[in-house]
DNA sequence: GCCAGCCTGTTG
DNA sequence: CAACAGGCTGGC
C-alpha cells in the first residue's frame, strides 16, 4: 500500500509522538511479523529517531546509560500492501487485525503535571495489517543497511544527490525492460510503487510499454522532473487514501482527489479528453493516456 | 523476464 | 464465483 509519499507522511505524525520514549513492552500477537524477535531484547529501547529509506521506516533507539558496543538499534518496518502503523493513545483501540503491539513509556524525568491528557505516560505503536505482507526487524545500529531489503536500495528520489544522470544510468541498466517495471524496481529509484509511476509516466507523456532504452534525453529529464514534482505533491496532501492508508494518526491523506489517471481507466484524460487506457504492464493494473502517451509500434 | 505465492477483503 | 488490490521474493 504504503509508497514514499504515504511513509513520509507516516512518518512525520508519529516522529513527535514516539521521539523520548522507552519500548517498554511488546506483544506479539503473530510472531512471524517480527522476523527476528528471538536474536534481540524486544524492550528497554529509548527512541531518538525516525527515518525513511524508500517505502522503509527506521526507528533508532538507544539503550539509556549503556556505552557498550550493543547500544543501539535499528527497527525497520516495511508495510508492504495493507499495513497501518498506528498510535492508540488509550489502549483501547481496535485489535482487529492488529498483530504487534508496542508500548511506549514517557521517562518519569518528563513533567506530567495530570493536566496533558493527550500526552499520557504509557501510549501504543500499533503494527496492524490485514494481509499480513507487511513485516518488522530488529538490526543493531548500522546493521540495518546491510541486512533486511535496505541493502541494494537505489537512491532517494528527493535528495540533491538523485540526478538526472543517475535516472540515466538506472535505465541503462534495464535497456529492454518497460519502463513501467524499471521505475518499479527499488534499486533503481527508491520508493516509487504503482500508484506514483503511472502519474509520473502520464505527466512525462511517456507509455508505460516503452523500453527503457528507447528514452531520449528529453524523455528522461521529463520523467525525472515529474517523479520528483509527483512525489513532492502527494506528500504535501498526506498521501493516497483509497483503502487502507492512514498516516499513524489514523488520518486520510487527500492526494486521490489529485491523481490524472491512475484509478481512472475508462474514463477522460484531464489534457486531451481520449479515454484512459486500464491494462496489465509488469504484472500490475497499469493506467495511460493513449493519446498522451502513444505506445511505441 | 515472468509469475506464483504470500494473505484477506472487496468488487463485479 | 472469479478477479483484483498500493509490494516484494524466489523459483524457473
Amino acid at each position: 500500500m504504503p509508497e514514499l509519499p504515504e511513509v513520509e507522511t507516516i512518518r512525520r505524525s508519529l516522529l513527535p509522538e514516539l521521539i523520548g520514549r522507552v519500548i517498554e513492552d511488546v506483544d506479539l500477537y503473530r510472531s512471524d511479523i517480527l522476523i527476528n524477535a528471538d536474536d534481540y531484547e524486544l524492550t528497554g529501547w529509548l527512541i531518538k529517531g525516525l527515518r525513511r529509506r524508500g517505502k522503509y521506516l527506521l526507528i533508532d533507539a538507544v539503550r539509556p546509560g549503556d556505552d557498550g558496543p550493543n547500544n543501539s538499534i535499528t527497527i525497520v518496518i516495511h508495510l508492504r500492501m495493507t499495513g497501518q502503523l498506528l498510535l492508540d493513545k488509550t489502549g483501547e483501540m481496535q485489535r482487529d487485525h492488529v498483530h504487534v503491539r508496542f508500548q511506549l513509556r514517557r521517562p518519569e524525568s518528563t513533567i506530567d503535571d495530570g493536566s496533558q491528557s493527550d500526552n499520557p505516560s504509557i501510549i501504543y505503536l500499533l503494527f496492524r495489517d490485514v494481509r499480513r505482507f507487511g513485516r518488522i526487524w530488529y538490526f543493531r545500529g548500522g546493521c540495518e543497511n546491510q541486512q533486511s531489503g535496505l541493502a541494494g536500495l537505489g537512491p532517494e528520489p528527493l535528495t540533491d544527490n538523485w540526478t538526472c544522470r543517475q535516472l540515466a544510468q538506472g535505465l541503462s541498466r534495464y535497456p529492454k525492460s518497460n519502463i513501467k517495471n524499471v521505475l518499479l524496481n527499488q534499486h533503481v529509484v527508491a520508493g516509487l510503487g504503482n500508484i506514483y509511476v503511472d502519474e509520473a509516466l502520464f505527466k512525462s507523456g511517456i507509455s508505460p510499454l516503452r523500453a527503457a532504452a528507447s528514452l531520449n534525453e528529453a524523455e528522461i529529464e521529463r520523467l525525472y522532473n515529474a517523479i520528483r514534482e509527483i512525489l513532492e505533491a502527494a506528500i504535501g496532501h498526506r498521501g493516497t487514501s483509497f483503502r487502507d492508508y492512514v498516516d499513524g494518526l489514523n488520518t486520510k491523506g487527500h492526494f486521490q482527489y489529485e491523481l490524472k489517471v491512475y484509478s481512472r481507466g475508462g474514463l477522460e484524460c484531464p489534457v486531451c479528453g481520449q479515454t484512459i487506457l486500464k491494462r496489465r504492464v509488469a504484472g500490475r493494473g497499469t493506467c495511460s493516456c493513449p493519446r498522451c502517451q502513444p505506445d511505441p509500434q
